[in-house]
DNA sequence: ATTATCTATAGATCTATAGATAATGC
DNA sequence: ATTATCTATAGATCTATAGATAATGC
């Protein structure tokens, strides 16, 4: 073992006052466990019952030293918001964009990946999307990821072969559906925290291609491919 | 025309003090009409944020004169919760014991009447189900109901043709996702009024279909067969 | 006398700011 | 000197209550 510097996480001493409460065990750097606390509580009891004190005191430091990090508590969803879609998004173009495989196995995958973001975390961070106070104005720019990832789902959609038979007004309505489904997901967890979130991202991806016509043939091949092009896109 | 008493809804004059901003043109009842305001408020803004000033003031009325009529805030989210869930549910119930149509046929009218009632309504009702404020102890009466709402889901659709060949564990996951389908067209409301509702009823029934694993063909005879027992229904 | 409303406000928050303080870094 | 935190609090709410008032009903 060599002495190198960095080799070790070790736990070094923070510039700054001490914390009041003492310093947490989690690890996180500050601004995420502020972060993580707000996710919890925003989905567990909405936005507005969650109280700037509550998040700080979850988090371990007090009220008013969120401020350091957060210009509000606007900017705290905001920052959570942008974060759950991006990785969204992100994997939804890799899969627009591969060339390799069915419309079918790029729309399962995208399904699967996405209800594994939205409900795989400890918090169930998707339902920061049912908050009413997420329509408004302020967070605009969250909006217009979510309208470029549903436009994903509608392109993916309307290349597969069932679509081919239905008129554009009607795959307008699935595409809807599907998107639906995959946010309703969401809906299940909350109540009831019981199917594991691997088991209920094939479940929902399934049920898409089903939603969207696919014959169950069709939809057996594509589960497969799509899970092995999940797992290309994550090696790579 | 004979001048017998309760003919005309002649703007009778009503006891108590006069409202401080003038009689309200809506014609509700006042604690309809607190309710409808809140209604709009909560699934527009949120439970949190909506102040019951603002509900006051939609309603037409002064802050405090709300509590002759409910004890608090959250009484009114709980009569609104009341409210909606119970009519999904009578109809549910009448569809599990009719005997004379197929279960698909039944799941379909039960689906599409459903969305109609969620998103038929100028304020969307359905939103309120996605309030995590909600999930708080206080409403357990309205989740009871919801509960059973769902157990009717899961009956019809066990008793599907398709159904047969599932797995008891794969059922109690595709009764989730149907369930969470007809909550996710809330979604889809919420950010877009667009589609109309009864269109989307419609798909959202389709939908729900496929999603359980029948047939088309199955499902266009369960399509006509549910749009006319809800005829048969409304009229009985 | 009864009712539905009103005005006024107490008491309890809650958010965000001001300014002090206790660490490390140089 | 810089940083991350703290304590204290101003100012702005917000909910629910107390008690008055302006109608109708008898």
């Amino acid at each position: 073992m060599s002495t190198t510097a960095g080799a070790a996480p070790a736990p070094r001493a923070r510039v700054g006052r001490p914390r009041a409460q003492g310093p947490v065990a989690d690890g996180l750097a500050p601004r995420d466990g502020v972060l993580a606390a707000a996710a919890e509580l925003f989905t567990r009891h909405g936005y507005g019952a969650t109280t700037t004190r509550a998040i700080a005191e979850r988090a371990g430091l007090r009220q008013a030293s969120m401020y350091h990090y957060f210009a509000g508590k606007e900017d705290i969803l905001a920052a959570l918001l942008e974060g759950t879609v991006r990785p969204s998004l992100d994997l939804a173009r890799a899969l627009v964009a591969h060339p390799s495989a069915t419309a079918e196995a790029r729309l399962w995958a995208l399904c699967r990946a996405d209800v594994a973001l939205l409900c795989g975390g400890p918090h169930n961070l998707g339902a920061l999307y049912l908050l009413p106070e997420v329509a408004a104005e302020r967070f605009a720019a969250f909006h217009r990821v979510r309208a470029e990832l549903k436009s994903s789902y509608r392109e993916l959609l309307a290349a597969t072969d069932a679509a081919a038979a239905v008129p554009a007004a009607e795959l307008e309505l699935r595409a809807d559906l599907v998107f639906g489904l995959i946010e309703g997901v969401i809906l299940i967890r909350r109540q009831d925290p019981d199917p594991s979130a691997p088991a209920l991202a094939v479940a929902a991806a399934d049920g898409a291609l089903r939603l969207s016509g696919t014959p169950e043939p069709v939809l057996a091949a594509a589960a497969a491919q799509g899970a092995a092009l999940l797992d290309t896109l994550r090696a790579g």
